[in-house]
DNA sequence: ACACTGAATGATTGCGCTATCATTCTGGCG
DNA sequence: CGCCAGAATGATAGCGCAATCATTCAGTGT
């Protein structure tokens, strides 16, 4: 009898307001509402007023996926990292975050894993989201995620890594780099038979790739290597350790993370081992923790907050301007090695 | 001249394929398309492979933004933890997401800090997003907070926490338990003048209140306190056990988490303290590092996984239904006091 | 042969909001 | 006093998709 009865084709699925009660209690036209709250310099004081008692009247919470639908913007960041297990990573994701929300972004948090194939299919989704802007965790991916995150046009921002071709813009750091500079450390301090354990990640691999080519300039070939699975814990870093001595005289073992190190320390010190003495230690990361390991863990610090302030600021400034256009911004933040007791 | 030139009010934001051009290009009705997408069961094999075809083909990319619209399901989950820097509701976001991605949800990440103001806020607009599902850290919040997750009747489970009165579901452990606890274990060692490093947070209060409560029973009265700001870290400890070791003569200090214990231990060994025999210490949360720490940490293991795991199975299950109705599961996963050398 | 069933597909409508233009209203000025 | 600029508000028309009901079509039983 009543309208209600009327049933329509689709029901409303929630009896929760919406703007059109909202203007009605206001005695305002809907789309006065809509700019009560999205822009409110375009209306009156009064009128703003009247909008505010009537939302709070309703108990109206706007539904911004209607507006996302009607105006093509989500206020929706996908943050992509391979997990936020890792102190490092989840330094960025604290920092973009923290500095997203108060603009107004809400971040889709999407864990990556280790493999381009992983990838691909998270971002496949993510980009289902239409998401207003993408952090993204590295600079190699799959043919697909490429082609994929160029067609859709939207603000990208690649981080914790480095590379000439980038999608859009950049924040990193080289790994190559960092090899590098842990095998220069080494040599000066005269160790010269060096043994890796690493986790099986390509940006890992990129930092082996650097240490053996400044190796092989020092002359030194040799490098064994121990791969462990992700996540990287204590008891890998200590089981592959006691695999690396039993097989090889080493003077130094280099790690991909600095959790892996400790478990490092700990088979040396089991073994009587003296550090740095016998064995030198280098992890990566420079966890919170490293600097109250025993003895105090040598590694290289990677400034994630940095990482995370400078993506989130490219990112917002490309998502004011109106149109997308490709800047091929890139930033080296670089990489710091700390040197502490275990080199 | 074209039909293009026939400018709508609205242009379309977006150059990209829609819905329509992928039924054009097969040859079938939009609907078909969204079923051969969505419900391939109800596809005819012949079809679903044209269908598919025509996607790759177009390069559409679904918009889940108007098929939330449209069906009220947004396959969006909110996971509000107060932040990741902390390895433990880091291990959370890990799980929940890992859970739930391969279900097709994605993960709405909301990082709300340590006070209910905060919380509000996020609150506030997670509930725009209209997500199928919350996940939220803890049982103290803002009157307003409780009332609009209740009114939005949205799944929800509260989780790290115990309370009588959950707004629906709730998964974790009751922290005044644990303060009850650690006073036991180090009454039981024969440590009998405490003192506190705690973070300024509503559960660390209430461990400490389980402590006191247990202390009192014990005839302990004093218990020295210092506070600490977020995020915790080893410089705080450290500086906040100078403090109470300068004023009061502590037989053992209880931190509210692993690392703030890292900064303890750093401080008595540089004042040439015995550990545990002239000042014990406990941490929480049996952090990776707690283990390898000299001497090895005692200190509260919570299992994070667990608790996410649970959590997002129980939202889960209660999404997958038809209508939402308050289940009021409750579930404590508990806690384990780890003994190791600091104790 | 014919109604009947179920599977497959299609047409229509509206989810709740905002972009866009249209209209009204105000005050200022020649 | 009429006209105009600018501020404020309103009316209209989608955004791209899925729920719903309608239709078509083969296969079945009698």
């Amino acid at each position: 009898m009543s309208d209600q009865d009327a049933k329509p084709r689709s029901a409303r699925a929630t009896g929760s307001a919406r703007l059109t009660d909202v203007a009605r209690v206001a005695g305002v036209a809907p789309m006065t509402v809509s700019r009560a709250l999205n822009r409110p310099e375009l209306v009156s004081e009064a009128t703003r007023e009247r909008v505010r008692r009537a939302v709070s009247e309703t108990g109206y919470v706007p539904n911004q996926v209607a507006g996302a639908l009607a105006s093509s913007r989500s206020r929706l960041v996908a943050l992509l990292v391979p997990t936020v297990a890792h102190a490092l990573f989840a330094e960025v994701v604290q920092t973009v975050t923290g500095l997203l929300v108060p603009r107004g972004y809400q971040v889709l948090l999407g864990l990556v894993g280790y493999t381009p194939a992983e990838e691909e299919g998270v971002v496949e989704t993510v980009l289902s989201r239409r998401p207003d802007g993408i952090v993204l965790t590295g600079c190699h991916h799959s043919a697909v995620t490429r082609q994929r995150l160029a067609a859709s046009r939207v603000p990208l921002v690649e981080i914790w890594d480095m590379s000439d071709d980038p999608i859009d813009m950049l924040i990193g750091f080289s790994h190559h780099a960092v090899g590098r500079a842990v095998a220069e450390h080494l040599l000066a301090r005269g160790y010269r038979r060096l043994g890796v354990i690493s986790a099986d990640d390509a940006r890992a691999e990129r930092r082996i790739d650097g240490l053996r080519e400044r190796l092989a300039e020092a002359g030194q070939q040799a490098l064994p290597l121990r791969r462990v699975g992700t996540p990287s814990s204590m008891p890998w870093g200590r089981e592959m350790a006691a695999e690396l001595l039993d097989h090889h005289a080493l003077e130094a073992i280099v790690c991909s993370s600095d959790i892996l190190a400790l478990g490092v320390i700990a088979e040396a010190q089991s073994r009587g081992l003296s550090i740095p003495d016998d064995l030198a230690i280098m992890g990566f990361g420079d966890s919170s923790y490293a600097a109250a390991s025993f003895p105090a863990l040598s590694t290289v610090r990677i400034d994630g907050a940095t990482i995370g302030r400078r993506a989130a600021e490219q990112l917002l400034e490309r998502m004011a301007r109106p149109q997308f256009e490709r800047s091929g911004a890139v930033e080296d933040v670089g990489f710091s090695l700390v040197d502490r007791a275990t080199t």
